[in-house]
DNA sequence: ATGTACACGTGACCC
DNA sequence: TGGGTCACGTGTACA
């Protein structure tokens, strides 16, 4: 609603600070007159302390909106696909995709990635930490599928002290990657672990491949 | 800036709208006449059409206030851990939480998910449809370790014509949880597919039961 | 007293 | 043209 001051204010404003600005057609002498003789307040100290404050109000308000808006931009740049780009669409998209980012977080952590990862067909072997907080180095590789290679690998961990705390495998058109998730590995472990793997990997332990042939 | 207009306005809606709506001791005759005699124009109209106008206008506003505040509560409501509850922090902690949300569902996409299942106590068997679209199947199930088991369960998959896209095993205190995503299972042999894994898990084939002992 | 945050009505602008 | 969106300055309440 619009209240009384609200009204005198804006007739205050721009009889002090607008009309002095811009140059305009109203008739200023007759709002200054009106005011003083039916508030009998003069042009005081008192006054101009009051339009002070007006002015550092307005300017801590744009401030606020400038700050508000700013996230908005920021908004309407790391959205997908945002068409309208007014406040309360960029809003309700907002929503929309922290909902659906959850879903799919909270769909992922229980069933893992949707996607699979094939071997490769070149030899590859990768280490790195998965998460630095607890230790855990997670192994991938990709190699050529034999038969004793479930053992040479199990011979390979046996030979660092660490869990496997989890193993996966794939096969596919004879070849094989797997991926294993050490934990408890030391740096110089992880190097270790690194070359027995590479080794695995290339050349068949010379007891598999007299079984093989 | 505050304009002329603007200036009018408040006056114009102070005195048809706000004054006979709250008691006030503005001198609202004074208004209405220098209103008339300084502009001469009548309360016509034309000046009633632009006043429902601007009541039109004002009420839009308000709406549009409330629709984008509306999305700010639910912003606030979904947002955890969520102190300062003004709008630009509201904005601010939403971009952090997108932001943050899609750094997670990367790293589960490239990672799967931190935590690890471990095999089940009990023996336990679980079939479900991963993502509707595609058609495949994720059968878990936790048993009791045994040689002989990975060839048991190639027997059991070789039974039903599908395809094995990924599995996953881990073993643990002689107990053994494996994951099979298979493709390409219809209603009928996904029927088969799990009673042939239930007998799989609980008893031992013929041929590795001597194996064993 | 000083600042911060919000709702409001309004003028301007764009289909 | 109106309907919708925005920025603005202001009133007001709260700390």
């Amino acid at each position: 609603m619009v209240s009384f001051q609200q009204s005198m204010q804006h007739i205050r404003n721009y009889y002090y600070s607008e009309a002095q600005m811009i140059g305009s057609s109203f008739p200023r002498r007759f709002i200054s007159q009106t005011y003083k003789n039916s508030f009998s307040k003069p042009r005081s100290n008192a006054a101009e302390i009051k339009l002070l404050a007006a002015k550092k109000h307005s300017e801590a308000e744009k401030r606020r909106r400038m700050r508000i808006n700013g996230q908005y931009d920021t908004l309407r740049n790391i959205l997908p696909n945002i068409i309208k780009k007014d406040k309360a669409t960029v809003l309700v998209e907002t929503i929309k995709q922290v909902k659906e980012l959850r879903k799919k977080v909270s769909k992922l952590e229980v069933d893992g990635p949707k996607e699979v990862k094939f071997p490769s067909g070149a030899d590859r072997l990768n280490l790195v930490k998965c998460n630095g907080e607890e230790g855990i180095v997670k192994a991938t590789f990709s190699c050529e599928d034999r038969p004793e290679l479930m053992s040479a690998i199990a011979r390979a961990l046996g030979s660092v002290q660490a869990n496997v705390i989890k193993a996966e495998m794939m096969t596919l058109g004879g070849r094989t990657r797997s991926v294993l998730w050490v934990q408890g590995l030391g740096d110089e472990g992880l190097g270790k672990l690194k070359s027995t793997l590479k080794v695995v990997m290339h050349k068949p332990t010379f007891r598999m491949r007299h079984f093989t042939q």
